[in-house]
DNA sequence: TCGTCATATACGCTTACGCAAATATATTCT
DNA sequence: AGAATATATTTGCGTAAGCGTATATGACGA
């Protein structure tokens, strides 16, 4: 059961999604539990920064780690039954307006429907549910 | 016409809202024209404090600023056609759940509703549109 | 037990921000 | 012109945040 441990600060969510890598990480954990190598190879960047501004998530409440083997998954620790969660996840939405956002979410789908796709992760564990497809092939 | 410079980058947007006196400050603007002497007597800060966030909101392009006189009046400067405005004012719809921001806007509608409450600024002058009334008296 | 893989943290540095206090600018009034 | 009012900007200082590099931790396999 999940602990409403106490409301985020509005102003302190802000500061929190006041960085474009950490938009990037909350757009791809959000509906779903994910693999940090994922972040990595998708987003681009250092483990190291990949690493710091998932800590600074997990601090601010954001997101809840777990550990699996040698692999820790990230996953959102915030609701719409609180207001904090209503603002992060109405904001998601509308950033996934922007082909950026799209596309990042478009490569999750590769690495985990199309393995070898991106062959130096094809070995990583499989997001725990499927991304939302992003304009659906319909 | 209102130019539409640039496009806000998320972050930069998120940065702004990162701080609860320009929330409140942005709060108070959305929907009419507010000049800077009900902000500082509303909030109930310093008069630097308020004109270096009304500085921050400016420079952000979230703002635009208005001289009539000795006064000077702020209105918001993006609208919903932008994502960045999109955002904005849907936040500002969340963060009015919160009774403080009601309360802040409460206060507006009596500076210039009901002139000679808050005596210090009944000299004032009004706001071009009237406060959006919250929680109306149905 | 050792080595390796996956991830996290520490360090040193730089920049941005927030605040209070002081000062500057612009406008109106006399 | 000079004083008063409304607002803005500067200065100095402390803190938080970002980055890259280096190092530590934790789990697994040989």
């Amino acid at each position: 059961m999940k602990l409403a441990s106490k409301a985020i600060d509005p102003a302190l969510l802000f500061s929190a999604l006041a960085d474009r890598t950490r938009l990037r990480l909350l757009n791809l954990i959000e509906g779903r539990e994910v693999c940090v190598c994922y972040f990595v190879e998708i987003l681009g960047q250092s483990q190291p920064k990949i690493s710091r501004h998932l800590a600074y998530l997990r601090r601010t409440g954001l997101v809840a780690a777990r550990r699996e083997g040698k692999w820790m998954h990230y996953r959102m620790a915030v609701g719409s039954d609180s207001a904090a969660g209503r603002l992060l996840h109405q904001s998601l939405a509308v950033l996934r307006e922007d082909k950026a956002f799209q596309r990042d979410l478009a490569l999750l789908n590769k690495a985990c429907c199309r393995p070898g796709v991106l062959v130096s992760i094809d070995h990583a564990p499989m997001p725990a549910t499927a991304p939302l497809s992003v304009q659906a092939d319909k």
